[in-house]
This record gives structure tokens, sequence and C-alpha cells, in this order.
DNA sequence: AAGACGAAAGTGGTTGA
DNA sequence: TCAACAACTTTCGTCTT
């Protein structure tokens, strides 16, 4: 646990020895105590910490993971001590470096990779996406490194643009401002990767349904079964009159929502909706309104 | 006070020249 | 690369409960 670890040089004696309390989340000085940092957030540490809770939590259920995991531990280097040239003979020289390079470069690849399973384990997670999701991607980019999709674009960037088409693909689609908040990327990055992905893997951009936002939105606010059937109700007829065109899926899935919350009689304001849903209770009223104007039965008669 | 509603101006992203 | 555009947001005032 307390591991040591050689950092600056301490200001107070200047040793380089440090040692680093996880439990406090403190930074010491193994040579005179003092504390150099206190309230550690540093990005390893975190996913480190997850990557073990999550092994512990993988480890007793479910099938052996497959794509999702990479050979940790498993690892040699070859030489590059000084010495090490010399043991090889002249005349094979060329071809040690040859060998060495591929090393590297072989090495680097799969560095990439574990890096990119264990950023893609947190933010699966973070987003309560399904095991489906998680291998479907982890397959896909494996399939990416090797093609060499990746090239000059970074291993996150990726990563979100493949996690947002297969949820989507999945019927359990995240929007882009949550994709974006667990990679901490740019809305705008994950949308390029994305649309670059799509190109490159030949798949067809459907836009998503908004009955798959329904059953997840209705669970975070807390609505019942009932709610949720007369939203999909409310949907499945705005759909047939193609009222919903064009419009975010977002929008619309809240829309209806708020529509059946309301024709059941459940507690959900505008507001409450919106928040979690992110975006705006105008959006939620705007489309309200469409949907009404057309498919009319928002009146207290159903059910 | 709180929520619903809508008008008006602003924002970020897409599209087409 | 730029302007037009549609969807959506922010802000704010009004009305209802």
């Amino acid at each position: 646990m307390a591991k040591a670890k050689t950092y600056k040089k301490c200001p107070e004696c200047g040793k380089k020895e440090f040692y680093r309390d996880e439990s406090r989340g403190e930074l010491i000085c193994k040579n005179c105590g003092l504390v150099l940092k206190e309230k550690l957030i540093d990005r390893g540490k975190e996913w480190r910490a997850f990557d073990a809770e999550q092994m512990k939590k993988r480890a007793r259920t479910g099938p052996p993971l497959t794509y999702t995991r990479h050979d940790k531990g498993v690892s040699t280097k070859m030489g590059r001590g000084k010495g090490e040239v010399f043991k090889v003979p002249k005349r094979k020289r060329s071809q040690y470096f040859r060998m060495r390079k591929w090393d590297r470069q072989l090495k680097s690849k799969k560095r990439s990779l574990s890096f990119a399973l264990s950023e893609l384990k947190r933010a699966v997670s973070f987003l309560n996406l399904p095991r489906t999701v998680h291998e479907s991607v982890a397959r896909n980019f494996r399939e990416a490194l090797d093609e060499g999709f990746v090239r000059g674009r970074s291993i996150e960037s990726i990563l979100a643009g493949l996690l947002y088409a297969v949820a989507k693909k999945n019927k359990t689609p995240r929007t882009l401002n949550e994709i974006s908040e667990a990679f901490a990327l740019k809305k705008r990055k994950v949308g390029k990767a994305y649309r670059y992905i799509c190109r490159k893997l030949g798949i067809r951009i459907l836009p998503a349904d908004p009955a798959d936002y329904v059953p997840r939105l209705c669970s975070m606010l807390k609505l019942s079964e009932k709610v949720q059937m007369k939203a999909l109700k409310i949907l499945e007829k705005a759909k047939e009159k193609s009222v919903i065109s064009g419009k975010g899926p977002i929008g619309v899935a809240t829309a209806s929502i708020y529509i059946a919350a309301t024709i059941v009689g459940e507690e959900a304001t505008q507001r409450e909706i919106a928040n979690t849903a992110g975006i705006s209770e105008v959006t939620i009223r705007n489309i309200q309104n469409e949907i009404v104007e057309v498919v009319g039965t928002g009146k207290k008669s159903a059910s």
C-alpha cells in the first residue's frame, strides 16, 4: 500500500524519497515527514482504485473477460543497457536493433491498448452501460488499433466515439453530453470521432430512437411503470404522425414523459425532468405543444 | 412562493457554396 | 472558409395555483 516514489526534491530537507499515504491521500517526505501534498486526486490513482474495485466485482460473477482484458503483468523487455549491445556479435548488430525496434513498437501498442481498456472500463461503469456494449467497444477498438485508425487521434476520443455508436446501436443510447463527461472530452471532439468512426467502419448513422431513452429517464426520475408505458404509447402516436422528425430524440422523450406523468397524475415538474435529462424546460414545452397538437389525445380519457 | 408558459435574443453545430 | 439555418438554451416577464 505505502509505496516509495521519487518525484522532485523535498523543499525541507532536500531528500528525494517520498511516501504516499493512500488512505489519507497525502504525499509525505520519507525523511523529515513533511506533507508535500494533500488531497491527492491525480487521474492515475483514481482509475487504479476504480480498477481494483471493478476487478473484484467482476471476479465474483460472469464469464471470464475476453476482449476486455489485456495480458497485464506478463511483460518482458529487450535489453537496452550499454553492455547489452556488445553481447551481440558485430555482424548481427543491425538485426538486433531492428528487433529491438519491433519490440518497442509492439509494447507501445499494447500499452495503448491496456490504457484504453481501463479507460473504457471506467467509462462503462460510470455510464452504467451493459456488458455487451463494453465487450463490443473493446473488440472494435482492437480492430481500430490494428487497422491504424487511431493514429494521430487520441485514444479517448476514439473510445468515446465508439462507445457512443455502440450504445446507440444497442438501444441503450447515451447523450453526447454524458459520453463527453465520462471521458473528460469536449462534446465536439466526441461527435467528430463518432462520425470518423462511422465512416471508417461503414456504419450507417441512424438517429437514436426517443423510446430508448424513456426507461432510463423514468427510473432516474423515479416514475412508475405506468408513466413509462404511457410515454411509450404517446411516442408511438407521435411517430405515426411524424411530428418528431428532425427533433432531438432526448427532447422528444422528455416531452412525452412529461405528458405521460401529468396524465397519470404523478409529480414531475418540468424543471426536474429537464435537469435530469440535461435539456431545458423550454424545449420540453415546445415539443410538448407540438405533440399535443397533433396527437390530441392528451386529455384525461385514457386508462 | 412555486411552477407553467411563451417571447425574444443568444449559442453551437451542420450544411452548402 | 463563411454565411444561412434549425434546434436548443438562456433570460425574463406574466399568469395560475
